[in-house]
Formats: C-alpha cells, sequence, structure tokens
DNA sequence: GCAACGAAGTTTAATAATGCAACCAACTGG
DNA sequence: CCAGTTGGTTGCATTATTAAACTTCGTTGC
C-alpha cells in the first residue's frame, strides 16, 4: 500500500497528520489525555488488535507524544505518558469534540461534555482571535510565506 | 480487515475522526478551504491516486462535508466547495497548523503562517476558555456526562 | 521453590484498504 | 469531427489491519 509519507511537506497541517493523523493514534492520545496509561487500558477501551497497539505505541514513544516511565502501582510493567509534545495535542482534541457538538447528526449518542474543573460549566468554543483581540473566521485569514528565521548572530567566537 | 467503524462510538472524537479522519480527507478539507475546487485541482495539489479522490470527494460529499456545484468557469464540469458542516472544520485545521508550529523538530519547513487579512499579523494561538474567560488548560477541565436532552413537551395534541 | 495466572508482546494467516497504472467517456477547442 | 483535457473507472500488486495462537516474562498462591 505504501502509504504516501507527508513528513517532508511544507505544510503544518500534512506534517501534524503524518505524525498522528492515522486510524489510532489519535484515539491512543484522547485516552492518555484521560489518565489512561497501561497497555492492557488502552486495548481494552480501543479493543484494537493488540499487534497494532504495540506498533502505534511504539511510534508514538519514538515521534515523542508518549514516553515509557518505569512503573506506578509498584509492578515490574512500564507505563505510557503524555510529554509535553503530546500534551500540546489537546486542542485539536478539543477541536474535533466541538465540530461533532455542533455538526453531527446524532448529537444525542454523544456520552460527554467538556466542562472546566473549577465551576462544573461547559467550556466556550475555541476562537481564533487576531492580535488586537478580533475573531477570525476562515474567511477573515490567509496564509503568507513563512519569514525567514532570524539567524544566530555568530555561532562561535 | 473491516476497519472497525467508529461511528456510533460514544466519544465525540471517535466520531469526528469516523467522518474526516483517514489519511486524506482532512488535506482534501484543508485544500478545498484553501479555494481549491476542481477535481485536477486536488489531485495535482495532493498526488493522490485518481480512484482514491474519487472516492474521498464521494464520501465527503455522503456526509455532508462538501458539495458539488455545477460549474463557476461555464463549462461544463462540476465544482467541489465545502458546505457549513466543512467550513466548521476550520478550527481543527488551526489547531493542527499551531501544534506543528510549535512542537515540530524542523520548523524551518514550515512554508506559511496564518495572518488575519485586515492586518496581515500572526493570528493568536487557540484559547480555551471558560465562561467566565480563565484560560483553561487539559488539567483544568473534566467530562461529564452530558446532561439528558430537553424533551419536546407534546408531540401531538 | 514450583505451578498457575495474567500482562505485554510477537508471530501467523486471512482479509480489506490502498496505491499505481492503464483504460474510458464526456466535454472542449479548433 | 478530431486532438487534448477533465473526471473517473477497472484490475492488479502491495500493504495494513485483524483475530487468534503462541512466547515471555512478572506476579501471585501455596
Amino acid at each position: 500500500m505504501k502509504r504516501t509519507s507527508l513528513a517532508g511537506d511544507s505544510c503544518p497541517v500534512a506534517r501534524a497528520l503524518d505524525v498522528f493523523g492515522d486510524w489510532w493514534s489519535l484515539l491512543i492520545i484522547r485516552d492518555a489525555s484521560l489518565g489512561r496509561r497501561r497497555f492492557g487500558e488502552f486495548q481494552a477501551s480501543l479493543g484494537l488488535a493488540k499487534n497494532i497497539l504495540t506498533t502505534r505505541l511504539r511510534t508514538l514513544v519514538e515521534r515523542g507524544i508518549l514516553k515509557t516511565v518505569p512503573a506506578s502501582d509498584g509492578s515490574a510493567y512500564q507505563e505510557y505518558v503524555l510529554t509535553p509534545k503530546g500534551h500540546g495535542i489537546f486542542p485539536i482534541l478539543v477541536a474535533l469534540r466541538q465540530w461533532t457538538e455542533e455538526f453531527d447528526d446524532h448529537p444525542d449518542e454523544i456520552a460527554t461534555i467538556m466542562v472546566d474543573r473549577d465551576k462544573g460549566k461547559p467550556v466556550k468554543k475555541l476562537a481564533l482571535l487576531s492580535q488586537d483581540g478580533r475573531v477570525l473566521g476562515a474567511a477573515d485569514t490567509t496564509l503568507k510565506p513563512r519569514p525567514a528565521v532570524k539567524r544566530a548572530r555568530r555561532v562561535s567566537a
């Protein structure tokens, strides 16, 4: 099948999908952000074949989304927890959730809502803001070529 | 192989992935949101096999993400444009983009930045806010069971 | 300390999804 | 009406996914 890799693509959306855009990775990340840590927990929750889970966990670790930590309950097994890079995926999960909440044809089948821990009230919708605070829709944005990186003034001496 | 469908899942993240979570759909949606409309444009931009593009466009239309419109340049061909449901995916694309901008190991390979059309300045990061305006991180949120829907008071007479 | 059990993987074989390339039909331009 | 383009289909090879059996430990129970 030779799934064409997007790793070298210059589009940041494609680059993100190349890292965790396959069928299971985002669900594993979702589970991890819900606090699941053990191989068996993921397997029971997702119902995917164990070999697939093995390879997914491995590549997510390789790519710095997850890391393995020695134990936690004292047993000699390992657990999988999100790295900062992995925690950074949280807004993507929120965006996916909110899209479903707004557009799903059967919203009654959605089991949970996201609330803020303090007040217990539903969170607001993600908003894209300009630097002066206006709310932006897709039509209010454009893409510009990325400006050249500031080069370090002098590498040595 | 029977790729396990997530359509009946109660998790809104899984439900979204079931709609456009495959390898190409989000990239097609990205292209559509950049203004590409023609079969040939998508094919040239994405470099995917034409049969795959055919099936993807068809399912995206079936699912209400895209719709076909008769022409635009007068020719008798059809074009594919986003529905409101499709435009609603925009925040997800932004979230993916911003994740790459923040965490990619080779940010120098990113070609474009998103700016607001008016001022030409980079947009701010998507923020998740509570109803009283606090910025929430993943740890500041919880999931609650969805409250029962308000039932229509009386269906007939 | 030894047997049974379970958790975490690996291996294997069958099957479904994907990719590639060639083919086809309709439309366009002259 | 003929050549080229657009949009799409069909077949075949390749790869991913799955389920189930098997391995390899660690963890009890005794």
